[in-house]
DNA sequence: CGTGGAGTTGAGTTTGGTCAATATGCGTGG
DNA sequence: CCACGCATATTGACCAAACTCAACTCCACG
């Protein structure tokens, strides 16, 4: 678990190490939380942002009429909500997709650090600029490229995500999540993300049964989905050791 | 020009007056641009962030077989691309889909007043946070919207967002963009926002032919396209005068 | 005038959605 | 240990939204 942390805060680009160990001195100790749970509510208003220790959570919002779209995906490492120290009220939800482990810190806290350490505020802002990389990737991919490629991309960029903290290795990955949670990430039904899984399987590019997933072929994979990490490059710092 | 300066300066919240001028201080020339032209070339590395005084910019990526995307759009008084001063690869293009002014802050001068100045730098990653929030909401339209409330969606959000900013009022504004620009917004054909907007103007909810726009049925576009303000009211601060 | 870009419309196709039945697998209580 | 029940996954048949292709119109501009 704290090696996590380390690579977390190994990350923030630009930042002292006193800013490092500073800012790590705030995180408070883990805390479970089993899959479905919301984390945060829309509409709330948070005193604290959080820190991904284990498991993915989905950042969910809801259409009145039967939408539910999931709009981005945590990995461990990831700091989940660190825009709500900025945007006084949720305007989604943040939900756990599997069983969780998040560390907290306070609002309080992290504006008086940032206050004092404004290479540590500029190295928090970028974690946030990197988001909205990844959310612009999320869009090309949703309004330009058929659900199974979207599909094949996904897969690619959480591979390249895990890897960097090191929970994934050899093309291979734990994912597991439902395939209604990977449909309300790609904008589909469930039905159309078991036929779209089942048609990269029969290609004999990845396997996937809601636990372990493996991709067989990345390269083919990569070019079908048209992946580019550079948009994650700025998260892409391995894994120390 | 200069009312539009002051109203992105004020909405820069958090900030003392003092930042804000020293800010204004740093702001160049504005600089008129033809549509069409590519400010600022995915794969570039900026040396300076634009405040956008005229004219909208549209967020271009694009994929390798047939595929534009614009995912985002700016109005006057917003920064176009302040997040390039933390990321340095530009992973998508900036396109002046109208004729626009931009006004460029080098991003030395940036980064040394975001040092000085902790509550300024925060009230600039509160903008780029915004833009954040503003990019799921299109995912969730894009993902879980049909075409025509996608876009009687955007109709909605684009009047809210110029409204603040003086551009709009009595439901009408200016948009001369191209219908194509509009499909590769929303994620559909050209041909298919035809149709879209054929629909609209037919329910006589809205008026738009490539330029100016008048939504008749505000209260019923909004329901149609279940258009909820929230995520965009950290940029509703009213126009001072 | 006439040329080219944008908009409009129709006809036919494709992708993905809907509805519904069946299968699979797991946890609980008997 | 088994049976039941629920949630998830899988598949088929049919339907609807959006795409493709192509023709035609409408301007703005030279």
């Amino acid at each position: 678990m704290h090696d996590l942390l380390a690579i977390t805060l190994k990350r923030l680009e630009g930042a002292a190490d006193g800013d490092r160990d500073a800012l790590a001195a705030l995180i408070g100790e883990g805390r479970a939380v089993s899959a479905g749970r919301v984390l945060v509510e829309e509409g709330s208003r948070p005193q604290l942002s959080m820190l991904l220790l284990s498991g993915f959570v989905g950042r969910v919002s809801i259409l009145n009429e039967g939408g539910r779209q999931i709009s981005g995906l945590n990995v461990p490492g990831d700091f989940v909500d660190l825009h709500s120290l900025l945007l006084k009220k949720m305007d989604h939800s943040l939900v756990a997709l599997t069983d969780v482990v998040v560390a907290t810190i306070s609002h309080v806290d992290l504006r008086l650090i940032c206050e004092a350490r404004p290479q540590l505020m500029r190295a928090l802002w970028r974690e946030t600029v990197i988001d909205g990389a990844i959310n612009r990737e999320w869009l090309l991919a949703q309004g330009r490229m058929a659900a199974a490629e979207r599909l094949a991309h996904r897969f690619c960029e959480l591979y390249v995500r895990l890897e960097a903290v090191g929970l994934a290795a050899d093309y291979r990955f734990d994912l597991p999540i439902t395939q209604s949670d990977a449909a309300d990430m790609l904008g589909i039904t469930p039905v159309h993300v078991n036929r779209s899984l089942k048609t990269l399987r029969k290609q004999g590019l990845l396997e996937w049964r809601g636990g372990p997933a493996v991709i067989h072929e990345w390269r083919t994979l990569t070019q079908l989905a048209q992946f580019d990490p550079i948009y994650l490059q700025a998260r892409l710092i391995t894994p120390g050791a």
